[in-house]
DNA sequence: CTGAACGTTCAGTATTGACTGAAACTTCCG
DNA sequence: CGGAAGTTTCAGTCAATACTGAACGTTCAG
């Protein structure tokens, strides 16, 4: 990796870090984005990062449990290979829209517990509820439909008319 | 506070906590979308929560930077006293937004220090970047849309034609 | 069967950082 | 000018946790 390169993994890391995730999986989701070949090992990429391997395997599972990169093998090979491929990135945003869930659920019982309240005193929690019961709905439809149009226009350009 | 309505401040607490916000900002802003009244002074809040006034000074900067709660005063009482408004879910979204532009940003550096690459290797990072870049435009104007609609509807049901 | 390569697990470590509580600062009243 | 009420700041403490590195389990080659 050129020093740049390794800085940009060494933001992913900072970022992701920021929000909740490890460093580590920021790192190795940023990696695996830029990486060459697209596949890598396990070894490849803890040597790349200058990580343990317990931290790799670790990360692995946290990254690939939502979706986040794709672990797969070849025949005759027992390494295992990591990829960040295209797909992932509906899986990433089906993620960030879990969080819009949460708080959601968080709020609808937050209103059962304040059930007995005058309705002015639940206005406030009323209207974050509602805020993000429409984001949980409608932003995924969004991303959606320009994941859509954007794997339709790369088709097209592949076969011309 | 009941039981419940205890839960459900530590319920935020715990998400904000969980998603790299402080466990404390997540207790003070869910507390005031169901305090009564719903301005409360800084020791009104550290009582309820069981917190030491430091942590809720800090906290309240912390919610305050970005417009989450509001902090006003009254004339001829020294206190000050918070409020989590309406108008913070504007703010509070505009803050998610940011984090769209966070990412956009590290995208773009990071195509900027893979511009010597072939186009294949560098597609994973600019599809991410054209997402980022689309999400970070979209989502704010959806949701502003619905906000403004809604409020629209609380008008018209103050003022029936 | 022996040994190597690979992956996982887990105890230990080191760092981060959230919160406390006391001290300092500010503002207003008598 | 005291003094009280409110707020902020900051050093210290404590818990959480990200990562390391070694031991273990597993799969395949010779």
């Amino acid at each position: 990796m050129t020093p740049g390169e390794s800085q940009f993994v060494e933001e992913m890391g900072q970022f992701l870090g920021s929000i909740g995730m490890t460093p580590m999986a920021g790192r190795m989701w940023g990696y695996l984005l830029i990486c060459d070949p697209p596949d890598q090992t396990a070894a490849q990429i803890a040597e790349a990062l200058h990580a343990s391997r317990g931290a790799i395997s670790g990360t692995a599972r946290l990254l690939a449990g939502p979706g986040l990169i794709r672990r797969s093998t070849r025949p005759g090979d027992r390494r295992e290979y990591f990829s960040a491929p295209a797909e992932a990135l509906d899986s990433m945003l089906a993620s960030a829209g879990a969080i819009y869930r949460q708080m959601r659920e968080i709020a609808e019982r937050g209103l059962a517990a304040t059930a007995a309240r005058p309705p002015e005193a639940r206005a406030r929690l009323q209207e974050f509820h509602d805020v993000m019961t429409f984001v949980e709905q409608e932003v995924p439809r969004l991303v959606g439909g320009f994941l859509r149009d954007r794997a339709a226009d790369q088709q097209r350009r592949k076969e011309p008319a």
